[in-house]
DNA sequence: ACAACTGGTTTATATAACAAACCATAATCC
DNA sequence: GGATTATGGTTTGTTATATAAACCAGTTGT
């Protein structure tokens, strides 16, 4: 695809900030506590919160809610492989696009599409 | 800053999947038309004129209409000068971000923000 | 004259992001 | 032991956003 037109197409669920903050968080870990995600980001309780819920619909991460020792609530977040690879992919993509405009981008100078 | 809080907030007007694609597209071109703008990106009209309107309004680009022989009328649009800085900018630091994660990430395997 | 096309803009709607308020439980203080 | 504050989040509400659909003035074709 023409790589501008693909860039104006990237996937927004993983595109927007706090989200591809988190899932690239993430992929680095095995395992993530909520807390530990907020102080990472810096984003808010209920920021976060929402855009957790958000990326587990989308299936991209899990969501483990439980008690430590029955009775602290905590809040425990893995990637799932399919969000992982959709991270990795996400961030390759956006590398490569830029590669390719960065090439091509230098002789593209023309004012209209029928290049009149 | 930490990487993930820098990545969680970067500038939305011009990380949006179309607006980073229109900027794109006029870092390369001295001047750009409304159609060909359109063309390049895949957007709809409607679409785009709002995108640009949103640019404009943000300092990043000038938005000229006019008439062609005082008949057709014809949108051309060019990057301003900070709009382009900001574009350029905004890649350097995605591509930093990531080069950074990828250089630290990998032992950064901690469950909580203590590092219990 | 009427229809259809150009080159867009305006309007409306559905979704999104975010902050603020809230809630249950637990530990602390007096 | 009652009130107060802290913990670990969720829910609610407001504002902004993205997008499509409808529209519009002028022009060209028949």
């Amino acid at each position: 695809m023409l790589p501008y037109k693909e860039l104006a197409r990237l996937d927004k669920l993983i595109h927007e900030p706090a989200r591809l903050s988190i899932l690239t968080a993430l992929s680095a870990c095995t395992l993530a506590e909520f807390l530990f995600l907020q102080e990472l980001t810096g984003l808010t309780k209920g920021n976060l919160s929402c855009h957790l819920t958000k990326l587990e619909k989308g299936g991209l991460i899990a969501i483990d809610k439980h008690f430590v020792r029955k009775k602290i609530p905590q809040t425990t977040i893995r990637i799932t492989s399919e969000g992982k690879a959709a991270v990795e992919n996400h961030w390759n993509r956006l590398e490569a696009i830029h590669e390719a405009i960065r090439k091509q981008g230098a002789n593209s100078d023309r004012r209209n599409a029928s290049g009149e």
